[in-house]
DNA sequence: TGATCGGAGACCATTATAGTCTCCGATCTT
DNA sequence: AAGATCGGAGACTATAATGGTCTCCGATCA
């Protein structure tokens, strides 16, 4: 349950893998293409490249077209959180159907649900985790994870 | 995304009823037919039906053949968790696919995948964070039956 | 000018989801 | 004992999401 798509999977190694080429040691600044990340990491060329695209679409990275092109980190590391990242591959995070009903959608249970609540309150939880934890994060140390549990925070209803 | 299917909501929903029947002041230690709570929740009978036996399957609730039948929960609300509710609807809490890869299965990533660790103490968050939260946090504010005790105002622990 | 890059969209197979239908067995009431 | 009411179980279906492929286009650089 609450499994991440493989796109959005794929989306993490490819900012990791451009994150550590960008700001590593060995060639900073360097830009780095599709067929690269896909050979290192077995993704499908193709698959990998809409991902890609759509990552460049919602301004986490910069594209470079023509030979030596590729893709660039739009922002430094610890300025893209996870949160972002999976946002722009899966759609704003929500744990149920009526996380973010707009006016006019409707929910056949919301009259009489007494679950939104506290579920919204996990949803919080999770989104501050996402929230607070950056691409840096994942380029080698320990990421900090700090969260408080809603029922410590207390369900209110 | 990281969205919980219907079922799991028709679970929670299911649960925190039968929890608020049984343990709330009108008809305590009352039985709950799956038909009571498919009207209740506007939810289609057969799925919920299934979801039921599911929980029950699942050692969650304890059913009762026959007419005057039902469900009641096989514990006390602040001993079945988020987590085993989801769990038993969904499967284990999985935010990779690599999440539970067993002896023998292989995931083409995997020799070169960075990601894997942050994203376990990720998912290693979420799951705290399901199993610190009770049904018994999710009870009370029914329009059927209001809650008294003390333990529904305010959460303790 | 042509090889190499990303951009974009159609397309497809597989799987998961949500929901329905039917029949069975247990049990309570009369 | 009979019949109504409950859960148990499995087959079945329609729809949507997912994962992946294919093709063509435009930009750019050597």
């Amino acid at each position: 349950m609450l499994k991440i798509s493989k796109k959005a999977d794929y989306a993490l190694m490819a900012l990791q893998h451009i994150a550590t080429v960008q700001f590593g040691d060995v060639t900073p600044g360097r830009v780095v293409n599709t067929k690269e990340i896909a050979e290192e990491y077995n993704i499908p060329l193709e698959l990998l490249a809409k991902v890609l695209q759509t990552l460049a679409k919602n301004a986490l990275i910069e594209s470079h077209n023509g030979p030596k092109g590729g893709y660039v980190l739009a922002r430094r590391a610890h300025q893209i959180t996870i949160a972002q990242i999976l946002e722009s591959i899966e759609g704003p995070l929500g744990i149920t159907d009526c996380s973010h009903e707009k006016d006019g959608e409707f929910c056949m249970q919301r009259d009489n649900c007494h679950i939104r609540t506290p579920l919204l309150k996990v949803q919080d939880s999770i989104a501050q985790l996402l929230n607070n934890m950056t691409l840096q994060d994942m380029m080698g140390g320990t990421p900090l994870i700090t969260i408080q549990s809603p029922a410590a925070q207390g369900v209110e209803r």
